[in-house]
DNA sequence: CTCAAATATTTACCTAGCTAAGTAATTTAT
DNA sequence: ATAAATTACTTAGCTAGGTAAATATTTGAG
């Protein structure tokens, strides 16, 4: 005996989560980056200066997925990498460029989440959240 | 002012999405499929044979997509093209093989579904459903 | 001190989204 | 009837997930 209901909402999961991070990067792309560099241009803004392990760590991320990302964002002059004091690890950090981008960018993000979360009330928008977390929490999360 | 709520739901959508679909397709695995390509196997079995266009409809996701993800599974033996009445369209069927094996792998992903459902009462999901719907609705949809 | 285990990153290779542009068949308008 | 527009699908090329395995450095056990 199928879920029918479990079914669908997954289907639904994946159908927003692909409008939405396509209205982003539409958004994205005026300033030159996609949603998921983006999301490492925020986690540095956010935190300072951080290795790839945090990076990947914070995103929830493999490791080889940052790595191209910030290859790619090196090469468009976003991002440096500095050699850690351990030798192994390579310090990210946002380019003056990309810190002097970093508001506008900011604001047009905000915009389209905005946009889009605008039929949900705050409430909604917790309790989405809070039902968000609880789907596929299966250990210590 | 940013607002905070919208950007780390947007956050938590993405991450727990890709936490899905790693979930599912390792399930999948065993049965040699991925998530996209079970996905049209369902929509087969829901809906018979249909052309490429009703899938990417019915998918949301674009052409070129299916086209590829099609030519996969076509090499893999879980379906054939057929080429329909109008020329220009293909009709897509699944083998005998796939039909022998939906049982086994609809199943497989139900629990798996069910799983990660758990956590959440049954009027949850119905509420996390609707609450979904309405996240990103710009228009008619 | 030395060598094995662990850690950080990378490389190679899958799948799967997307857009842009191309081909073939069908519709539609003139 | 014919040419233009539309439709169905494909190809090429981009980004971004994932795993498995390699390399370099550090840590830790004996």
């Amino acid at each position: 005996m199928i879920n029918t209901e479990t079914r669908e909402l997954f289907h639904l999961l994946n159908q927003r989560v692909r409008l939405i991070t396509k209205e982003v990067n539409n958004v994205l792309s005026d300033h030159g980056l996609y949603h998921s560099q983006w999301s490492i241009i925020f986690c540095l803004d956010q935190f300072g200066p951080m290795t790839q392990t945090a990076i990947w760590k914070y995103l929830n991320v493999e490791a080889p997925t940052v790595t191209r990302t910030l290859s790619r964002m090196e090469k468009n002059g976003w991002i440096i990498r500095k050699q850690g004091e351990d030798k192994r690890e390579r310090v990210i950090e946002m380019t003056d460029a990309a810190k002097q981008k970093f508001t506008a960018v900011n604001e047009a993000v905000d915009q389209i989440e905005k946009e889009m979360a605008h039929p949900l009330s705050s409430e909604e928008i917790q309790h989405l959240k809070h039902l968000l977390r609880k789907l596929g929490a299966t250990e210590g999360e």
